[in-house]
DNA sequence: AAGGTGTAGTTCGTACTGCGAACGTCGCTG
DNA sequence: CAGCGACGTTCGCAGTACGAACTACACCTT
């Protein structure tokens, strides 16, 4: 199979997994995602725009909807009048945990046939393409969810 | 970098790059996709749902909208009264063509910091995961494209 | 201090996505 | 030929995503 077919296949999946895990906690893959990057902290609108690469207002709309769900809170800027900073709730912090933990169990399994020399070494080159394109963290180090936690 | 960060993130890069080559054209990246999978051949509405995870009457719309720029086209399954069967009308084809390699091109780049083994070993690696996990044929192979071209 | 410029977010209107439930139609089987 | 099941469509609804226009505040220049 060609390295573009693979990923774009590959893409589908993960992103069919994603929707399934969203899904099974009452979150679309959008809410699932904003909540995932909020894990380790907050961030401004425009952070997230970029972040997510979405327009600005695509984000207040999505930030409205998880808020109204009580998910997620708009808590003001100290430091700057006009901007907000974007924060879980306990609540979205509780469901965050188990939705990325689910997640992670069902990413993990998908290289299921790979052994353990070959799942290393997908993680390393498929790391290196990420972070060659400088790809968001939209989803953080399991080891890292467990510190975001811990504290 | 775990095997489950770099699949997500690999995915929301993909996808990234997907939809802004089918914002290129003037395509929904839902729209491309369609097109993408009609390239070989013309399925019916219940293997498109199954090929691209949709329910029915989200197929009915996608496909709606998709004809209307005269993309695809219904036709009447002659083996089935109640079946029909989406094709690409010739400006769809000509369109997908261009989308496709367009995207080929792009996805293509992502890994150009890996050198042609790993890229080799990346492709052999995350072709095993896409065949294992059944993965529906979303983006055909590059050969597979020329051929269809061709006829 | 005053005014201009730019950034942060929101609002609004529009097109598209995706689902489930309910429905008509046709094929197949008993 | 009656009825069951598969094929698609319609409808209503919630969510996604964008650009343009707008408000409010910060910062810089004068």
């Amino acid at each position: 199979m060609s390295v573009v077919a693979a990923l774009v296949r590959s893409s589908f999946l993960v992103n069919a997994v994603y929707a399934a895990s969203s899904r099974k906690y009452g979150l679309t893959p959008q809410q699932g995602q904003l909540l995932c990057v909020l894990m380790p902290q907050p961030y401004g609108m425009s952070e997230l725009g970029a972040m997510l690469g979405l327009a600005k207002s695509s984000l207040t709309g999505l930030v409205d909807r998880t808020a109204q769900r009580g998910l997620v809170r708009r808590e003001p800027d100290p430091e700057d009048g006009r901007a907000v900073r974007i924060a879980l709730t306990p609540e979205g912090a509780e469901l965050v945990e188990e939705f990325y933990d689910e997640t992670c169990r069902r990413v993990e399994d998908l290289p299921a046939g790979l052994g353990d020399d070959e799942r290393r070494l997908l993680a390393d080159l498929l790391g290196r393409v990420v972070l060659d394109n400088q790809v968001p963290v939209v989803f953080v180090e399991p080891d890292e969810e467990a510190a975001a936690h811990g504290r």
